[in-house]
DNA sequence: TCTTGACTTAAAGTATACTTGAGGATTTAT
DNA sequence: ATAAATCCTCAAGTATACTTTAAGTCAAGA
């Protein structure tokens, strides 16, 4: 079990001190040991959390349901049901965001391509397209 | 060019009328005509923006770019370079976002499998499977 | 040893995007 | 005619997710 100081996480993770802080002031990360002088001590469970948190986070999870998930984890067997649920909720709510993003992508590459037109018909000087 | 009420435009884009007022207010929404009494009269212009609104918002641009977006194509011809550009950026962005989300879902679903293994393991009283 | 950089806490502040509440006016349906 | 529905303004409040500030402690290199 390796350890690491907040400089080596905010590193790791591209996040700044505070976010570390802050995620273990609402218990996001918890168990965090100290050194004899105070200082956060981090482990691999916490590299762990953090890849989870982030792969939560980017997939637009708020931060209650990831806490809801971590909860549930820490009592799998009483929670596995939940657990399922909540992941396969999820996968339904990222397979949504991806199908609304190929559609709205069409819109924006389409304004792309009116705009384009527009720009061409500026320089020609000649009519504009419709959209 | 047809009317619409606050209501009307509220139902047609499951929007609360509080929402409306906002984009007014920052400005997102502009030239709303009132009736002699006072009530808000869209059109079909403020269809044709909401619709847009709509689909940035979707695919996560902040209102404050949106709003720049429609101040530019205000002066479409001296503005053309700057909203291809936000367009083709824009553009990009989703295909980041549709790239993160098809990765970040396979960890989603492994995780499924994961638990769902650990399910069927508690069910037989069996050993769990690893990660 | 001294200085610089890393770290600490706790409270307050910020950004984004709305939402709610109060109090009143108008419109529509019965 | 009256009740219910719809709308108005404006200010204050809310939710989420941090960030900043202040004031100080600790650790490591020159």
């Amino acid at each position: 079990m390796n350890n690491y100081s907040i400089k080596e996480i905010a590193d790791k993770y591209k996040l700044p001190h505070s976010t570390l802080h802050y995620y273990e002031e609402i218990g996001l990360l918890e168990n965090v040991d100290r050194s004899e002088s105070g200082r956060r001590i981090y482990n691999d469970c916490h590299i762990c959390r953090l890849d989870a948190i982030i792969c939560f986070k980017n997939t637009g999870m708020s931060i209650s349901d990831i806490k809801k998930f971590f909860t549930y984890e820490q009592d799998l067997e009483s929670h596995i049901d939940e657990i399922i649920h909540l992941m396969e909720k999820h996968d339904e709510t990222i397979q949504k965001q991806i199908k609304l993003l190929l559609a709205e992508q069409e819109h924006i590459q389409r304004k792309v391509r009116y705009y384009k037109g527009i720009k061409k018909a500026i320089e020609n000087n000649t009519q504009w397209p419709s959209y």
